[in-house]
DNA sequence: CCTCAGATTACGCAGGTTAA
DNA sequence: TTAACCTGCGTAATCTGAGG
């Protein structure tokens, strides 16, 4: 068995010096309150470094980081930035060394750290910077997929107070839309159809948009497609949840906490009556490809990779997100990267292009 | 207890669209 | 033409849940 780092650093990475300016701190969805680095901008392997995360307080401990500090930079495969460590003896002996945030940056609430959880949360549920992930989130492309209500326009919008929550988006007034600073007509038509749009995704888009903790995309399709329907998983107790495959103690208890939650009782009613798919459609049209496993990487002739991971689910089959020997096919395109040298290395895995995927399916 | 995969969070670039 | 923004492509690190 190989060692881990035989595959991390398959070149030997492009180490470079630079400068820590200062650590940001951000609020991701679910509160998780992530340390990032604002570094002095460094070019390095073929492109420009200027952020990097540090993942949580014991990264920061562990590093032993002080402000101003000089730091060695890379680019584990050569795309994500990563500090690997202070070059101490360039370390101005008054710098102040990193403490982690002691309140949440946005809201200045309390922060949890659980006993052996790395991780801090704020715990604030009405955050603002919560609140606003979540709409990205719910608005994002693997969710209701709501074309142009990106970073920037969700943020613009909380700011105006066009939009609070979740059950906003679907009254906003295009005609005001239409007069804001950079937006126009056309801009306010577009987002309109984007939103009436979204409400013809399937159930497990619906689901996974919620976000629920612990339910990604993936788990999201397995809830909808076994329960069928809203209403058979807000009555669901828990041993039912837990006889789902792949559901075990811990979602199990996130999904029924959830669901029983008078907040989201109402804003799921809300969005039912908004119109919102809350019955899951199969959309299966043959059993080709059960039982099998596909991932595709690299940019394929025809077919975007959601067009692919599309048909691969009607036909039965399932997508995975990593290469390992539970994966059985991998469709390859153009600029393929690590996933194609680790597949063949596996050796077990078929390595196939679009061409030949459109093969396994053509006939049903 | 161990291994694997999913969830979450993160960064960079190319290219397209739209308003100004 | 340009600035701003979003999309869609690529990726890693970390933690943790699920299940053998």
């Amino acid at each position: 068995k190989s060692p881990k780092w035989a595959i991390a650093y398959k070149f030997k990475p492009e180490v470079k010096e630079t400068k820590l300016l200062d650590v940001q701190y951000q609020v991701g969805r679910t509160g998780a309150i992530t340390p990032v680095a604002s570094l002095e901008p460094v070019y390095i392997s073929g492109s420009t470094v200027s952020r990097c995360t540090l993942h949580n307080e014991e990264e920061i401990k562990r590093l032993d980081l002080h402000l101003g500090d000089t730091v060695k930079v890379i680019k584990s495969g050569e795309i994500i930035p990563k500090i690997i460590e202070v070059v101490t003896k360039l370390r101005q002996p008054d710098s102040i060394p990193i403490s982690f945030a002691p309140f949440c940056p946005v809201c200045n609430g309390e922060l949890y750290r659980g006993e052996d959880s790395p991780i801090s949360y704020c715990t604030n549920t009405n955050c603002p910077a919560q609140i606003q992930r979540q709409l990205e989130h719910f608005c994002s492309r693997d969710a209701m997929d709501i074309n142009g209500l990106g970073e920037s326009l969700i943020s613009r919008f909380i700011e105006l107070g066009l939009i609070k929550c979740i059950q906003d988006i679907f009254a906003l007034d295009y005609q005001s839309i239409a007069e804001l600073d950079r937006l126009g007509a056309k801009s306010a038509q577009n987002l309109k159809a984007a939103v009436e749009e979204s409400k013809t995704k399937n159930f497990d888009k619906v689901l996974f948009a919620l976000g629920i903790r612990y339910v990604g995309d993936k788990t999201a399709r397995t809830l909808a497609s076994f329960f069928g329907n809203i209403d058979a998983l807000l009555t669901a107790d828990i041993e039912t949840l837990k006889s789902v495959p792949d559901i075990g103690d811990i979602v199990a208890n996130s999904v029924f906490s959830y669901m029983n939650n008078d907040n989201n009782k109402i804003l799921i009613e809300d969005l039912r009556r908004i119109g919102l798919n809350f019955t899951f459609t199969s959309d299966q049209v043959s059993n080709a490809l059960s039982s099998r496993t596909f991932l595709v990487t690299g940019t394929l002739p025809s077919l975007g990779r959601k067009e692919i991971e599309a048909l691969v689910l009607k036909h039965g089959g399932k997508i995975v997100s990593s290469v390992s020997k539970n994966l059985d096919y991998l469709i390859v395109g153009d600029n393929a990267g690590s996933k194609l040298s680790k597949a063949q290395k596996l050796g077990s895995v078929n390595i196939i292009n679009e061409a030949d995927f459109i093969g396994m399916i053509e006939d049903n």
